[in-house]
RNA sequence: GGGGGCGUAGCGAAGCUGGUUAUCGCGCCGGCCUGUCAAGCCGGAGAUCGCGGGUUCAAUCCCCGUCGCUCCCGCCA
């Protein structure tokens, strides 16, 4: 009994006519001389009816139907009633008189229900994924995820890209993240990777004058997996010569808008907000803020000197000559900072909310953090009360109205030696408190551009240099004279996606002129035969006739998780691996036969038991 | 590498300061029921309290170890 229609696809116009529907068993209610089975697909779901005049062979099938069984139903369709429509169903007018029903498969006991969002744990879900998939959820977010892909080339390609695919067995090239590898059969000894990105391709076909490149292209890095990073995802990667930073900004504002009103029904604005990487980090504590809501950090340093708070003082001293010793190494942004957030109407905060607030600032090294109320005296006049507020007796009023605060806020403070420990760590309460005060409205989306990023980080490890996102960027053009004397102040041409809290994207213009690559690699003490080692297919096609070029990547992982309201990427991969790096489902990781290992000319030494 | 949390029936949870028969909801099994749509009502089965050890007259509960999961820091150009 082939369907002659899906579970969805029934009106009102289609009473009178048969229909075969085939698909699982959602529900079943028995009355006894009348049954229901709510009969599931892809589509919808339709309730069948097995009548009290039905035969007793029927019925006799019927009363055999358990959940998830596989069943094809044919009968005739029936408008329900007034008074049994049911409005909260898509099919709800109608019903299917079962005339014949056929159990296609059997379904034993499941480990666990499935309805719309499992309450099952996720160890189990990813063990019977192919159970979980069947849920409302999981089948909503497949099918966002395959309307973002579409829409995604749907714009790119009306825009004039083309998707060209790169390989995924390519060559380890040094930095970033660990790569997978893939041992070579036929040269003992040598490896594949599995690319972090195909950024180097994508680079290389702009020298070949594909001049909008685009691919949705899957991507390995060999690092522990968080809520938003599993060891394999997915980059919409894109690439494009003759552009400058905001030819890029303007594409990707475009390709947004397009998905979202598309798939979601959203409008974006034309335009998204930007901000410096120093802004970012001054003002939200964050190189990815959420932007849903404002509640700004402010810089407390100059209250600081009048009062007889001394650890905010030895903070800023301290400050004072880590600042010189940076200075020394040429980095700018250094120094101590005491940094301020005013939470309005928060004065009645608990003792222990407010410790759970600092505990969050200590997880980002803070050492501690301190807390004022602001009240109002007898005459309404704003003072402090509280926590640290002895210490600022002699500047109260100067300091509430410096920080624009008010008699009920809360105020809250971290200082640090290292102002972007100060930083981060009061961006951690702020985002925290987002999610506290209930801020974070997942139907809310908030993009902005981070932009103006340092190119180059000192390595407190190794002594040296890094360039802080990659060694292709282009550094800002005013900085090329004094790049190699002053490595810290120089900004790149990086730009970074952010969407409610999350990186979305990260891209930059890149280096096409071989003279300026040659000082990068210097300057992060990139030997030059190294470089050609590995980086020579690069630099050799950059001798051709290289054009200038940017690019971007935004993950489509994290993109359709802030879709769909999700917090893991987990929630929309088909088949995502756990915290280990691990397939629950198909336990892989496995090990394989020796001889397998023998044709790849490798043996395994297993790590020593402690 | 480090930190927080969790592990009790098929699933999700409760179990106070250690005390006799380990509780609840869903699911499952049986029965009743002609309009439900998370159907309802009655009855029933189902637990090595993750595993190992210790303390104790007595351990789901306290201690030590171990395994698994989860979130986070580090890491992720």
């Amino acid at each position: 009994m082939k369907r002659s229609v899906h579970c969805g696809a029934l009106t009102k116009a289609d009473a009178g006519k048969t229909a075969t529907l085939n698909g699982w068993v959602h529900r079943k209610r028995d009355h006894g001389g009348i049954s229901f089975v709510n009969l599931r697909d892809r589509y919808g779901i339709t309730q069948v009816v097995v009548d009290s005049d039905a035969s007793d062979a029927l019925k006799a099938i019927a009363a055999e139907l358990k959940h998830e069984f596989c069943i094809a139903v044919e009968g005739t369709v029936r408008a329900r009633p007034d008074s049994m429509v049911n409005a909260d169903m898509a099919t709800g007018a109608i019903e299917l008189v079962a005339s014949r029903i056929e159990i296609l498969t059997r379904c034993e006991l499941l480990p666990f229900q499935i309805d719309q969002e499992s309450d099952a744990k996720e160890e189990l879900r990813l063990k019977y994924r192919y159970l979980d998939l069947r849920s409302g959820g999981m089948q909503y977010r497949m099918k966002l995820r395959n309307d973002v892909s579409f829409a995604v080339r749907e714009w790119m390609i009306s825009q004039g890209f083309y998707e060209i695919e790169t390989p995924t067995f390519i060559k380890s090239t040094p930095e970033g993240a660990r790569d997978y590898l893939v041992p070579s059969r036929l040269y003992p000894g040598k490896f594949y990777a599995l690319p972090q990105s195909p950024q180097l391709y994508k680079q290389i076909l702009m020298v070949s004058g594909f001049d909008k490149y685009f691919q949705i292209a899957r991507c390995y890095r060999d690092e522990d997996a968080r809520g938003d990073r599993q060891p394999e995802f997915t980059q919409i990667d894109i690439e494009m010569s003759f552009v400058e930073r905001d030819d890029v900004l303007a594409m990707i504002e475009g390709l947004f808008g397009h998905v979202f009103k598309k798939t979601l029904g959203v409008s974006l604005p034309a335009q998204f907000k930007r901000l410096s990487y120093d802004e970012a980090l001054e003002l939200y504590g964050s190189d990815k803020p959420d932007l849903r809501f404002d509640m700004r950090m402010q810089d407390f340093a100059p209250y600081v000197e009048q009062s007889s708070f001394q650890a905010f003082k030895d903070a800023l001293a301290n400050g004072e000559a880590e600042r010189r010793e940076a200075a020394a190494k040429g980095v700018t942004q250094a120094g101590g900072g005491v940094k301020a957030l005013v939470v309005p109407g928060k004065a009645d905060y608990s003792r222990k909310q407010i410790d759970e607030l600092e505990a969050a600032a200590k997880i980002y090294k803070a050492k501690g953090m301190a807390w004022m109320k602001v009240a109002a005296d007898p005459a309404g006049k704003p003072v402090l009360e509280g926590g640290a507020s002895k210490f600022f007796a002699d500047n109260a009023a100067d300091l509430i109205s410096g920080l624009g605060a008010k008699p009920g806020d809360l105020i809250l403070l971290v200082a640090d030696a290292k102002r972007r420990i100060a930083n981060i760590a009061l961006g951690a309460v702020r985002s925290k408190l987002g999610k506290d005060l209930g801020f974070c409205d997942p139907k809310v989306f908030k993009f902005a551009w981070i932009v103006d990023f340092p190119m180059f980080e000192w390595n407190e490890d190794e002594n040296k240099w890094d360039t802080a996102h990659h060694m292709f960027t282009w550094p800002q053009e005013q900085y090329h004279a004094t790049m190699e004397s002053d490595p810290g102040s120089v900004k790149g041409d990086l730009y970074d996606l952010v969407l409610n809290g999350f990186e979305l994207a990260s891209g930059s213009i890149r280096i096409h002129d071989p003279d300026l690559q040659k000082k990068v690699f210097k300057i992060v003490g990139f030997d030059p035969a190294e470089a050609e080692k590995k980086f020579g297919f690069l630099t050799e096609a950059f001798k051709y006739g290289a054009p200038p070029h940017g690019g971007i990547a935004p993950g489509l992982d994290r993109l359709v998780m802030l879709m769909a309201g999700e917090t893991s990427i987990k929630e929309v991969i088909a088949f995502p691996k756990n915290s280990f790096a691990v397939s629950p489902m198909d336990e892989c990781p496995n090990e394989v036969d020796q001889k397998q290992l023998d044709e790849l000319h490798l043996s395994i030494r297993y790590p020593e038991k402690p």
